[in-house]
DNA sequence: CTCGATCCCTGGACGC
DNA sequence: TGCGTCCAGGGATCGA
């Protein structure tokens, strides 16, 4: 699954075996998960891929500008997003097709650039001036560049579950259900939590350990569960230093507890019931009414 | 603003 | 071997 550390290393090697590469051509199969199908047929061939970026769980394939052209379309790029199992990997023309193979872009050195995603979660768009500036600017701050101040910020003024903000690509941009779980485990914080009821004290805590983990995972090229592979097609290695993540009944690395699992914000999620405190049960205010209105009737 | 529920999709795990 | 069932999950959307 795809996340920042994933994807920061699927751009690294895509921007390695890319840049300055052009497209030729482009074959289209399923087109579900595709903004605008045409327009990627239309606008791709001819186009060269200046560089590769990361931008949160997206790929950003940053698009040379078009000799003769006015420059109000200048900014284009190929957004893609991997979801639960996309892979974009370029393969020498003669190797066999994958299957679920949905997108193939012809290159001018002998090689296709590959789209595989069996689940078709992902999302694939060209995009352009104005129309991909606004589209970026949906998405909250990156974890690895935000400063502690921007980060409390975003947290502490919300009644949201501490777990929930972290996957809020609108708070911050890149956090998915792994590194949750594990930056939560590193600051002692349960998932439930409200952001609000933070100390200041833990989300520093948590600011940190979000940062060293993500740091630690892009090192080890990400966390590869099932199927994740970078753009060489080789597995990360961070699944294997996992603290919480699907360690469930198995004992907590600081204190021996065995790790539980709840659904938060409808996330599967592994935290040490010894190590991350649950909050105070607090009775909803519509609860709170009910229960009176009811003891009220007796 | 925030929540939960639902849907999308396929492969893998599991039970029989 | 072959079913059927359940589950994984990012994100969009809808109703509360």
């Amino acid at each position: 699954m795809p996340e920042l550390p994933e994807v920061e290393t699927v751009a690294r090697g895509l921007q390695r075996e890319l840049a300055g590469r052009r497209i030729l051509g482009i074959t289209l199969g399923k087109t579900d998960f595709i903004d605008n199908p045409e327009a990627l047929e239309s606008e791709l061939p001819g186009r060269t891929i200046a560089r590769v970026e990361r931008y949160g769980k997206f790929l950003l394939l940053r698009l040379g500008v078009v000799e003769g052209t006015n420059t109000s379309d200048g900014e284009a790029a190929l957004l893609v997003h991997l979801g639960m199992t996309g892979m974009l990997i370029p393969k020498a023309v003669r190797e066999l097709q994958a299957k679920h193979t949905h997108v193939v872009m012809l290159l001018d050195d002998g090689r296709e650039l590959r789209y595989i995603d069996p689940r078709r979660f992902g999302r694939m768009a060209y995009l352009a001036g104005k129309v991909l500036s606004g589209e970026l600017q949906r998405f909250g701050a990156d974890p690895l560049e935000v400063s502690l101040e921007e980060f409390a910020r975003r947290i502490q003024g919300r009644k949201a579950r501490i777990k929930a903000l972290l996957l809020d690509q609108s708070v911050l941009r890149g956090v998915g259900n792994i590194y949750a779980d594990e930056s939560l485990w590193k600051a002692k914080i349960h998932p439930a939590r409200l952001g609000g009821r933070l100390k200041q004290a833990e989300v520093k805590a948590l600011y940190t350990a979000l940062q060293k983990i993500l740091r630690k995972a892009i090192l080890l090229r990400g966390s590869s569960i099932s199927d994740f592979r970078d753009a060489q097609g080789l597995p990360g290695e961070y699944q294997q230093h996992h603290r919480a993540y699907g360690r469930e009944g198995k004992p907590c690395f600081r204190c021996k507890t065995a790790l539980r699992r709840m659904m938060v914000a409808g996330r599967s999620s592994y935290f040490c019931p010894h190590c991350q405190r649950a909050p105070r049960l607090r009775k909803r205010t519509g609860e709170l009414k009910r229960r009176m209105k009811r003891n009220a009737k007796k």
